[in-house]
Parts: structure tokens; sequence; C-alpha cells
DNA sequence: GTTTTATGAATGAACG
DNA sequence: CGTTCATTCATAAAAC
């Protein structure tokens, strides 16, 4: 699984061979989310869904082969509805760039590799296309043929020539007119997801704005960077926009409706432009979200660290690109704040409410934060990594920001022992913290560890995805780094202003490091 | 027109095809031959090749223009281990002037034209570049990714499969023997060639040699050069065996050379089996690479918590905005890492090495890894998150995948007092482990927390994106459980074989507790 | 349990 | 050379 998931994956073939020994493992582990939790239970696990494990055979024959088990990648429907997101914002053909962001994004809600997104998006752009065409062609005459065969590139290719746009072009359009939304876009995926995805809710639902959403009042700005599908830059743009919103999509719970006054609430003031399509709900550029989140922080734990560095974090996170956007704003609100919202489609809304809460929640939670007093400890070096997590929403009101963490564990962490260990392998922790409140936190919480390096020890505590005033929660020569490069590998430093505090509010997904 | 031709453009033009022409290829005959059997069922196989005729014909209704079809040109499994030897053997891009050799070869098995060779070894690089890129860089994908990229096909994206390095350049004619042996393997090729065409049989056996044969004297001559792991099957043998799985890349250590009577034995054998693999270590799937990193992963931090058991976990990976650009690079870091090269060509060679090096890092420290004892603690319930990297790359070696995690910690941890403390929130806490080692680890390493439900404190450390140990790091009662859901928020339980070691890798990038 | 459909995966062919 | 398109294969999920 893993990411890479591949492993399995791809290969397929290829290789596949032995390991067939066990056989099955398939993997479906995700499986387990599938269905997802509720359910859960336990136990799920069970099996697989994919599972299968065939065969594997044996061998046969001669040889057995396996078949490998590889099996295949079933997105779920969160999954779904960001990829669906994405490529009704404009994002037909993600650049290989964006394909690993994106991967991370639909990490969240299962394993996936960077090869499934890729091929998604291949196949839903194909599909689209010929979908439409299809219809399209109906009438005129050719109709039929065209599916069967297109003639491809190569020779005939008359055929190809006239499509007209597939969706995605438009999508602008699209977007805006709702008319034919379902359309095409929707239409496969729509359909996919919607019968896949098996529940589902918003099948239904006209997808009406969807892209709009997403892109929020930049969007409608200029919208020629948006739209268009190619990947071009624009489309980055739009994605990262997209990205950082996130959130949007899928989490809204279906069932759950803003009413216009909430929605403006949330956005704030701000998307309201959208224009719009879609209305009300969604909005968030993404940036917006994360803006509401920070306010807050609050600092928080200590840890004592010491030694070296060595951090080996993964890394999550990257970044990504910026695109700009940035937003953020302030946020206000805090409790309004939260929301994110954004999602996709219709199924935005629904999915509002659920935000909602979470901010709620998290707010509350809050409070209980305290401040790291921070063992001091004796600590030399200390590494505070934060991660935000990925799921979020958005920002979260985070509350917080201060970083939440526990006391108590981190004292309690720094204290003991330990000693010198392993010494070079540096030890790095993060801590995840959740609320009960469930997380609702996590959305915007991120999770910080403070690791001593001598010891190896670490504290870890929920921060917000919010701005960080370093200074005051690890002091004068706190120095915070950040994740990033290839692999996640390198650390660069997070600017802060003058205050101490960061310029940007942490990213959710990334990993940071506070060095003592 | 035949195949290739055509337009031909690009290419050259030069191959233009010739024979082509008719359209059925065909050819047959022997095709059936083939393999046929084996494998499968082949599908593939069988029908095919080219097979069809049709259309071209067609022609119906007035219309138009037949397009004719020009069945695209459907190689059969011969004619890809064949293909797959020579790239192996290093003639990644064979001049101009080989083609045609090669093309004859590959006709005793089925009509082929030069353009379909020709496109058979862009393909087969670009593919194999994306993949390694993928594999390196994070993700995978992955798989995809994952790589980033997959596999697949694509651009982007893709990368799926895997590959090896060809070796390089040498080029030789190869040719020269006819041989072939039929064989081998696989290789991707194969995959598909198995895959699809199913079952194929034919991977094993005889494969003897193939790519022996293919290469023949020369070979023999020098067999460093040849051997390479490529992908080819015995590359997976022997990847495997080093690496587990994941294939991918590149494994082999550049500056390795087998003796001609390893290749012999790997190759003859057909692998041999090997079978090896797994042994001990890791498999992982995940990549090897991980596992390489993996091992070292240290432990690390320990935490406290409270409360409930809410996890918030967050997730990590979202992260967007930012930034920029990516690009990347450059860093390096690692050392180990370094590796994401490469690269093509030439740099292949380069890369080799390095991964030579990863994998004999990962071997060796594997073992160091030892189970967590598990500090049994009186703990309660308590929680390990681990969270993948996301960065990653690949998955290492994962070494270990013990968790690596520190006793001391959670020792320490559990120890500590805690108290019930909030009632709600939980604190979940995740560590993130750094290695010192760098980093390497990222990639494939997640950071574990544990966290003692009761006393809210938590130890993180790193762990490999591979199979996780659950029973033998924390015990028959350890549960394992990944954050996912919409926002992460839910948690699923990881299924685990009967030894109670995790059926898949664990995700880079997810977040995951275990509940002890 | 079998058939169909939807769609993930893979790869030949080409374009730029 | 990287990317994109078209196709095909195989299979998970639905429909019957």
């Amino acid at each position: 699984m893993a990411s890479s998931s591949f492993n399995n994956s791809h290969w397929p073939s290829m290789f596949r061979s032995k390991h067939a020994a066990e056989p099955c493992q398939t993997t479906q582990p995700d499986i387990s989310s599938s269905p997802p939790s509720l359910l859960s239970a336990g136990g799920a696990s069970t099996t697989t869904t994919t599972g299968r494990c065939l065969k594997h055979s044996i061998s046969v024959g001669g040889e057995e082969r396996a078949p490998d088990p590889k099996p295949r990648w079933n997105p779920r429907p969160e999954q779904i509805r960001i990829l669906e997101a994405i490529f009704n914002s404009g994002m037909v053909n993600p650049p290989r760039d964006e394909i690993p962001r994106i991967r991370m994004r639909l990490q969240q809600y299962g394993q996936v590799g960077d090869a499934n997104v890729f091929y998604w998006f291949q196949n839903r752009k194909s599909r689209s296309k010929n979908k439409l065409r299809s219809s399209t062609a109906g009438t005129g005459r050719l109709g039929l043929q065209g599916l069967a065969r297109a003639p491809g590139r190569g020779a005939a290719a008359a055929p190809p020539p006239v499509e007209p746009p597939p969706l995605v072009q438009n999508q602008f359009h699209m977007l805006a007119s709702p008319a034919q939304a379902p359309t095409s876009s929707s239409s496969s995926s729509s359909d996919r997801s919607s019968g896949s995805s098996k529940p589902a809710a918003e099948p239904a639902m006209p997808a009406t704005a969807a892209p709009m959403d997403l892109l929020g009042p930049l969007a409608a700005a200029c919208p020629q960077m948006y739209y268009q599908g190619s990947p071009v830059a624009p489309a980055h743009k739009v994605l990262d926009l997209v990205a950082s919103v996130e959130p949007v999509f899928q989490p809204w719970p279906q069932g759950y409706c803003l009413s216009a006054a909430e929605v403006a609430t949330i956005l704030g003031g701000q998307y309201m432009h959208v224009p719009v399509q879609q209305q009300p709900p969604a909005p968030l550029p993404a940036g917006a979200l994360l803006g509401l989140c920070n306010d807050v922080t609050e600092p928080t734990a200590v840890v004592t660290g010491h030694k070296t560095c060595a951090w080996g974090p993964a890394g999550l996170g990257q970044s990504w690109p910026c695109g700009g956007a940035d937003h953020h704003q302030p946020g206000k609100n805090n409790n309004t704040a939260a929301r994110e919202l954004a999602h996709e489609d219709d199924a935005t809304k629904l999915g509002l409410l659920q935000y909602g809460f979470g901010a709620t929640t998290a707010m509350e939670a809050a409070p209980a934060v305290a401040p790291l007093a921070a063992s001091p400890a004796g600590g030399a070096v200390t590494m505070a990594s934060v991660s935000a997590s990925t799921a979020g929403l958005t920002g979260f009101p985070a509350s917080t920001n201060g970083v939440v963490a526990n006391y108590d564990l981190l004292q309690a962490g720094l204290a003991v022992p330990g000693g010198g260990a392993g010494a070079g392998r540096a030890p790095a922790a993060v801590a995840v913290a959740a609320d009960a409140a469930p997380t609702a936190a996590q959305e915007g919480v991120v999770a910080l560890c403070i690791t001593d390096s001598i010891t190896g020890k670490s504290v870890a505590h929920n921060v917000a995805a919010a701005r960080l005033d370093v200074r005051a929660q690890f002091g004068e020569a706190a120095v915070l780094l950040r994740c990033g490069g290839e692999r996640g590998l390198d650390l660069e430093p997070v600017p802060v202003d003058a205050s101490g505090c960061t310029v940007e509010p942490l990213q959710r997904g990334a990993f940071y490091y506070v060095l003592l």
C-alpha cells in the first residue's frame, strides 16, 4: 500500500511474483477505509475487499506466476469527490507535479498512489470526451462510430478533431451554466461517483457550480486562468487554490445545508463574490479558510531535546505551490470561521455543516489547550514537528494555535530518560492530538512534536494550522523549520515576522520542526 | 502502414514500414504458437495480435474511408521478451540502424514494423524513467504512488511501472543471437503480456535465460552489462530480493557486477526463483527504497496526553499552497537519497549505484530494528499513530518496520501519569521521528506515536512505510487503525494477516494509530 | 451466480 | 523527451 501503492499495483504484472506468499494480502487495506468507518468496527478489516487472494496461485504448472495481487485501487467516495472537484475546476490533466499533491490530499481518505491519480485523470478525461462525443455525435452522423473506434490519432484522425470540448475547456462555462452541468462534467464523474460511491449522496445534485466554488473569487476574477483545462498554468493555479481549499470538497456531510446567511458568515464576506453558480455555499478560496483558523493560536508545548537534529521526518507534505493565493485573511472568525467548506458541488453544501461542527468543537477545545509551559527541560535542541492534518478541512479555527499540546506529555517525555540512545538516529516525534471532540480538530489541527534530540524523546501536541508564534512558544532562539523538498527531507526555515510569529499559517499536512 | 508508419512522422520516418501493410498481420501463425498457451489464457495472445484484421476493411458504409485502422501492434510475449532483454541489456534507445535488426528478430514471432520497435523503445524508456521518478520521489504511487507519478503511462503520472534501469548504454548489438529465449520474462512488458495476457504463463520457466539468450554471447562476455537489473524478470527476482518488492526501481547496485555464473543463475533458472525475496526483512513493497530508510527510524518521542481518546490526528498531508514551485531538487539531501536521479540514461547508472546503496543499507539496517518490546506499560489503551511520510519516496526498505521506536520513550510515556484528564479531548500525539540519518527515512518513514489513552502520553517513532508487524511490535491485542474518513476523523482498522502483520504496507502520508 | 457496466490499469501511437 | 490520446484489458461493483 502504501502509497505507492503500487506496488502493487501497477506493476502489475510485472513482477509480481513473488510474494505471493502472502497471499493475499492484498491490499486491502483500504478497505477499511472504505466503508467507513462507522462500521467498521472492526471487522472489516478483514477482508478485504480486494482481496482476493486469489489465486495466486500457485503454481500451476509451470509456472506460476502469480497473479498477483495487485488489487486495483478503489477510490473512496471522498476521494472521488476531490478528484472530481479538481477535474471540474479545470484541472483536467494535472501536470506532473500536481499529481503528488493531489495524491496527498486523497491520501487522507485512503491509500492511493500517484499512478492511481494519474490514471484517474487520464481515464476521466478520456471518458468524458468520449461521452461527449458520442452524444454529440449522435446528431451528426457519425455517431456511433465514434466511439467505437476512433481513429486515433494517427490516421484518421478525423474524429478527434472534432471534439469539442469536452468539458474541459469549458469548464468554465460549464460551470457557469448550469445547464449542462450535469452533464458533462459530471457525467462521468458523477456517474461514478454516484454510482460507485455508493450511496452517495450527492449524486444528485446538480452540479452546479462546482468549480466555481472551488475557485472562489479568484477564479471569478480571472477566469481565464482557471478555466481551462489545460493544465496549463492556470490550471495550476486553480489547483492550488482548490487545493488549499481542498477541503472543499468533500467534507461536507451531505445532509446539511447552510443557510445563505450561514454561508455568508462563513465566507465572510469574502468570498461572496462568488460568482455564481455556486451559489451559496461554496466558497472558499482556500485561503480564506486557513485564515480563519489562524488567529488563535496559542502556545504550547515544550519540548526538550537535545542532540542533534536529525529529523527524519517524514515529510509530509510538501506544500505546494502556491498558487498564489493567498489569501488569507484573517479571519475572522472563529467561530464562524470554521468554515471551510467549500466543497464540491452541491455536495458541498451539505458538507458544510460538518465543518461548522468541527469548528465549534475546535473552539471549545482550544481553550483547553494550554500553552505548553514548556517543560523547560533542560534539553538542548528540541524539535517540534507539526503536521497539519490532512484531512482537514481547513483550517480550523484553530483555535489555538498555540500549540495545543499536552504538557503532561511533554514533560513526561522529557523527563524520560532516554538517554542518548541511538546515537545517530534522532528520534523525532510528532504527536497528534486529537480532541475528543473528535476530531474536529483535525482539520485544522496540526500535531506538534517536540523531540529531545538527545534522549530522543518528544512531545507532541496539536497545533492549529494557523500562524504560530514561535518565539512565544519556544523562545527567542527557536527556529521553526518545515520539511520540504522532494521527499520531505529538506528542511526549510519558516519565516517569521518581527514578533516571532510565522508569516503564514502553518500548512496542514506539512511537518514542522522547532529547533530549540 | 503498416504499422508503423505512417505517419510517421515522427520518428523518423524511416522506418515506416513496410511490411506492415497487411493488415492482418497477423502473422502469426505462429503466434499461436507462441506462447500461448502458456500464458494463458490468453488473453492476449490470442487474439491478437494484431490481429485483428478487422477493420480494415470495413469500410463500410460508405463512408469513408476507411480508416484503416491499422491495428495497433500487439506485441507477443516472445517479442516482448526480446525487447525487454535488449532494453535491459543497455540498449535503451537503439540507434536507427539497430531498429531493423531488432525488428527482424521480432518478426519471427509476428509481424512488426520498425516503427513499432521504435515506439516501443521510446515508451519503454520514458515510462521507465517516470516510474523511477516516482518512486523516488514521493510517493509513490506509485502509485504511484507513490510515485509520484506513476506509472502509467503517461506522463506524468505515472508511472507505474517500474522499471529497472536498463543498463544502459551498451547497446550492442545484441541481436545476434537468435536465441532468445523464451523466457523471460517478464518484465514490464511482460507485464503486460503476462498481465494481460493473462496469466501467463510463461513466466516461469523457461525463462531461463532469456536474457542470456537474447544477448547472446555478448552478454556472456560482458555480463555486467547486461545483467542489470532491469526489469526483466530476472531483475525482479533479484529485486525482490533486494528490495522486496517494489520492484521498482532499479535496484541494482550499480557497481555490482554479476559474474556470468550469477547471471546465468539468475536468469537461468529463471530467476531462480529465488524466492527469497522477502526475506526477512522487508518486504516491503513499498519500495525498496524505503526500506533503506526505514531502518532508521528511530524512536522517539513520547508524549503524554491524557484524556480520552480522541485522536485527532492530523493528517498530514495536505498541504498546499504554497508556493511554489516545486521544483525540487536539489537537494539532496540525503545521502542516500540522492537518488532521484536516476534519470535516464546514464544517469541511470548512477542511480543504480545509489540504489545499491540503499539496499545495502537497508539490509543492514534491518536487523537493527528491534521489536518494540513494548512497553507493556501499564497503560491501558495506547495509541500509536503512524504517519507515513508524505514525501516519501518510496518505500524504503523498511527495513524495519518494526517500529523502530524507542523503548525508552514508550516506557516512559506509559509510565507517565497523565491521568484522565480532560475528558473529551484526547490528546493524540503523533510523533515524527526523524532520523538523523536524515531523512532518509523520510521517505518511507512514518512516524508512529503511541499514546496511552489513560495518561495521554504518547510515544513517537518512525516506522517505515512498509508492512508492520503489529502483533510483534505491540502485542496480541494491539489494533492498528488508520485515520480515514472524510476528514480523517474516522478510524479504520487496518487489516493484518494471521501473523499479525499488516496486509499491506503502511501508507505514507497516512496516519495510523495503534490501540493497545 | 451470471451478465453488464463502470472504471482502474496499461500501453501502443503520436504530437509538439 | 515529455505528454497526450486512444484503446484495450481486467476486474470491482451493479444489475439481473
